[in-house]
DNA sequence: TCGCAGCCTATATAATCTATAGACTTTAAC
DNA sequence: GTTAAAGTCTATAGATTATATAGGCTGCGA
């Protein structure tokens, strides 16, 4: 399962792709909207900045606002940076690997090979998702 | 990411697998070659029992064993079991569905497409992967 | 130079995961 | 029928992580 903060993240980088090359947004406008917690998403927006996501404006007429473009940023960056490994298993994790404590061999363990297929189908279908394509699914479901 | 009671509970199972029809099996050898907690792994056990994928026996000369049959038993009915649902996000869970708390409305939520996608793929994945093929491919394996 | 709005560190609270304790029940063997 | 083996069950301790909040600091614009 996604992590709360995973999914507010995702909420409120939606939210700036529709005000994309619009200005700044403030943090304030973004939890009202989406109903996320303030505090909790400005360390959010922190986070997203630091990973060059979004960029900030300081002072009066400040906010955020995407820095990426929208058709760049998918989904499994979205969830790396916010809760880390994709996979199932840590000793299948490609960004995250750990040796499984619990194998005493990887080499004869029987589990891993189902965990690789479903990690790589994961990357596949989530890195196929971006920001862009959510948005705009977003206003044709919206139209209806 | 699973638990590691996921963990242990697959690999309680496999080794059972490598047993099955050869009489009960008790809790301490299984604790002992897989390195599994006694304690957590009794209850893990327990669970599986009323589960029916095992059965015990109880007393002197007792323990567990395998009820259902090898290919029978697949890695989806185990993490569901252990871990709950199988989706990252409540709101695409075939088993343990809960509406998204964020979501304004379901309808309109452009995000919830890709992760039905990626439920799919590893319902598909997961449950191909049975307690038979598992511990098949771990002989091999280990013949290398 | 004032106040707005993001930046940063620390901490509180809650939930969940992992593990253990100990008393109880059933069964087999003698 | 007594004893010891082995699972059953309830309760709880301990550790870790997730979620949320507080409050002072910093840079920017008018």
């Amino acid at each position: 399962m996604l992590s709360k903060k995973c999914k507010y993240a995702i909420h409120a980088l939606v939210y700036l792709t529709d005000r994309y090359q619009q200005g700044p947004v403030h943090i304030q406008e973004i939890a009202e909207k989406q109903r996320i917690p303030k505090k909790f998403l400005e360390a959010i927006l922190l986070e997203l900045r630091n990973a060059k996501i979004l960029h900030s404006k300081k002072g009066k007429g400040g906010g955020y606002y995407l820095y990426k473009k929208p058709q760049d940023v998918n989904l499994i960056e979205i969830i790396r940076l916010m809760d880390g490994a994709i996979a199932m298993l840590p000793c299948v994790s490609l960004n995250y690997y750990e040796p499984c404590e619990e194998c005493r061999d990887e080499r004869t363990c029987g589990i891993r090979d189902a965990f690789i297929g479903v990690r790589d189908e994961t990357l596949r279908i989530l890195s196929e998702s971006t920001l862009e394509q959510i948005a705009k699914r977003q206003k044709i479901i919206g139209k209806r």
